[in-house]
DNA sequence: AAGACGTGGTT
DNA sequence: TAACCAAGTCT
């Protein structure tokens, strides 16, 4: 085995982490979530969510036979929606085509959707120790430094140079604790931020650490100044205290969720609330604005808010209006901005 | 290849 | 506070 390989492994038995959820018991169904769930996220956020899921849908039929809605609601706050969306789908093909469970072939998990190259990876060493490497965040960095290696990570040729790196380091044996090992050592030993170089059992021939790079690697990401954009959110609610909610898109930002109604100008809201809310013939009260940060653009929320009679309480055949009262709000997926907004409503 | 896709915490 | 960062995948 190779001495990166063993040197990390002793370190896991002794400093990594042996107690985290899908830890215990290791099944596939528990691992692929855990594994969808934390990209882009960290443990700590994940961990309450991740309970939540399991707890409504314990098993790989259960999600795969639950309503759309019931499935976003239970990431809801998580973001990066298509995650979940795609999460959905893969179980029903796994119920469709695979006997109800997630198959232990490298290409026919990869194949589902939401399952990238680590993904699968990582699903496959450490629910079936079979020997596939990941390449996360935590290994790009560990890599980058180890091996001294310039350049942006998400680049297409240093990528490709670190999947192989992340290859002729894996063990012949131990590989689903090798993957949890590196994994941990990314995640609280080999941190963007001051790392522990003192107790890193790598230290005597890492690149970085010897050439004093090791605050420099691995390379950001090459950075561009966040666009603004700008929306009017439409707070329509009822004497029953019911509000009037919309479906986002199929495509764009939230996805699926439910969202309050949306408008670019004044006059395009009135023109909406004479449509659905014709009680509401007024200009609505304005509300504090609202700024939401996504990954690639800044929104700006201007929201107003109508109150009507429960009269209006009809959406005709429109399936992507729904009048929701306000205590079954938590049945439904909605963005974290549009949640914080209702949850502080006075 | 580069951008879309969330959110909350840290510096 | 603005910028950066965290267990990627899809198009």
């Amino acid at each position: 085995m190779s001495e990166f390989a063993q040197r990390l492994l002793q370190w896991f038995d002794r400093d990594g982490r042996h107690d985290l959820p899908w830890q215990h018991p290791r099944t596939p169904y528990r691992v692929w979530l855990s594994e969808i769930m934390l990209q882009q996220t960290q443990v700590q956020t994940v961990i309450p969510y991740y309970a939540r899921f399991l707890d409504a849908l314990p098993t790989l039929p259960d999600l795969a036979a639950a309503d759309t809605d019931r499935v976003l609601a239970l990431w809801a706050g998580l973001g990066y929606y298509a995650r979940a969306r795609n999460l959905h789908k893969a179980a029903q093909v796994c119920v469709a085509e695979h006997g109800g469970d997630l198959p232990a072939d490298f290409e026919k998990l990869a194949a589902l959707p939401g399952i990238g190259r680590s993904t699968a990876g990582a699903i496959l060493a450490q629910a079936h120790g079979q020997r596939f490497p990941i390449l996360d965040g935590n290994v790009k960095r560990t890599l980058a430094r180890f091996h001294g290696i310039d350049g942006w990570p998400g680049g297409s040729a240093v990528e490709k140079a670190m999947w192989t790196l992340a290859e002729n380091h894996l063990p012949d044996t131990r590989l689903a604790d090798y993957t949890q090992a590196i994994m941990d050592f990314g995640a609280t030993l080999c941190t963007r931020h001051d790392p522990a170089c003192m107790l890193c059992p790598l230290q005597d021939d890492c690149v970085a650490r010897r050439e004093g790079r090791v605050e420099q690697l691995p390379e950001a990401k090459p950075g561009k100044p966040l666009p603004e954009r700008r929306t009017l959110m439409l707070l329509v609610h009822d004497a029953g205290d019911r509000i009037l909610l919309a479906r986002r898109p199929a495509k764009g930002v939230w996805s699926g969720l439910w969202s309050l109604p949306e408008a670019e100008s004044h006059d395009e809201a009135r023109e909406f609330l004479s449509r659905h809310a014709p009680a509401a013939f007024d200009a609505g009260e304005a509300l504090p604005l609202i700024e939401h940060v996504f990954s690639h653009y800044r929104l700006h929320i201007e929201p107003l808010r109508w109150r009507v009679a429960d009269t209006a309480a009809e959406t005709g055949d429109n399936n992507d209006l729904r009048w929701q009262p306000r205590e079954r709000l938590h049945e439904l997926g909605l963005p974290a901005p549009v949640k914080k907004l209702l949850g502080n409503l006075p």
